[in-house]
DNA sequence: AACAGTACTACGGATTACAGACTAGCGCAA
DNA sequence: TTGCGCTAGTCTGTAATCCGTAGTACTGTT
């Protein structure tokens, strides 16, 4: 049930697609594993994602073969699952890019559009 | 299963969440009923929309609260039943709009990251 | 042993897409 | 005039997708 309250949107839709797209993007700087892969997320300001959605996405992106993957036997700890771009991945990101350029563009279009100049 | 091809994020996916801000913004211009909201949102360079979306969307953000409907019965067709903003409405607007910003912010920080002094 | 770092799985919630049904005027042919 | 299809417009059910919560398990360090 909604809250009695207002209703604005839920940040967790938000990240519905874009989630790919920002794991890509962290893994375009340089190979990395799920628990940093959310760690330098949180740090770029997507606040609320949660460590499972995370996994989820490295995996559904590695199924879709857009990442590679290699464990490292860690001597601090348990292993680490690394994920990486490969030709595919990068591909991808570049795509998603495009789209998710577009897609803002047309949303502020929508928002800003034309009542520049509009004492409501 | 995904296409064997790339498989870069799916339009649809970004909708989530976002649609309801469209619509907001959309209704913010003037009341509307759905088939021209979605005639507008189109327009817009939102593409794939489905109608049913729209009408869905429509009927969720009524029941919350932040929608008021008339009906006008039409010389030209059925019944149009429009839709208008009220104070909920607005101020879901506004909130959500305020949402989208920041994440849009967070997103292209990810993006770009790497831009001045990443040296650290 | 307790704790923190790390990985994974299962279930549930929210939302859009697709397809199909239904309503109401309008124009045209028989 | 009646019948039929076309268009504008609305609504509903089901499928598919994706994120969040919670719970489990493993491994070094203190």
């Amino acid at each position: 049930m909604p809250s009695p309250n207002g209703n604005p949107i839920d940040t967790s839709q938000l990240l519905k697609g874009v989630l790919d797209l920002a794991v890509l993007a962290v893994l375009a700087e340089h190979d990395s594993y799920g628990y940093d892969v959310l760690r330098r997320l949180r740090d770029s300001g997507l606040d609320g994602v949660g460590d499972a959605s995370v996994y989820g996405t490295l995996r559904r992106l590695y199924q879709a073969g857009a990442l590679k993957s290699y464990v490292v036997p860690s001597d601090e700890g348990p292993h680490r699952k690394y994920y990486g771009l490969n030709d595919r991945g990068r591909n991808a990101l570049e795509q998603s890019t495009k789209t998710w350029g577009s897609f803002t563009k047309a949303l502020d279009h929508l928002l800003n559009g034309r009542s520049t100049a509009n004492a409501r």
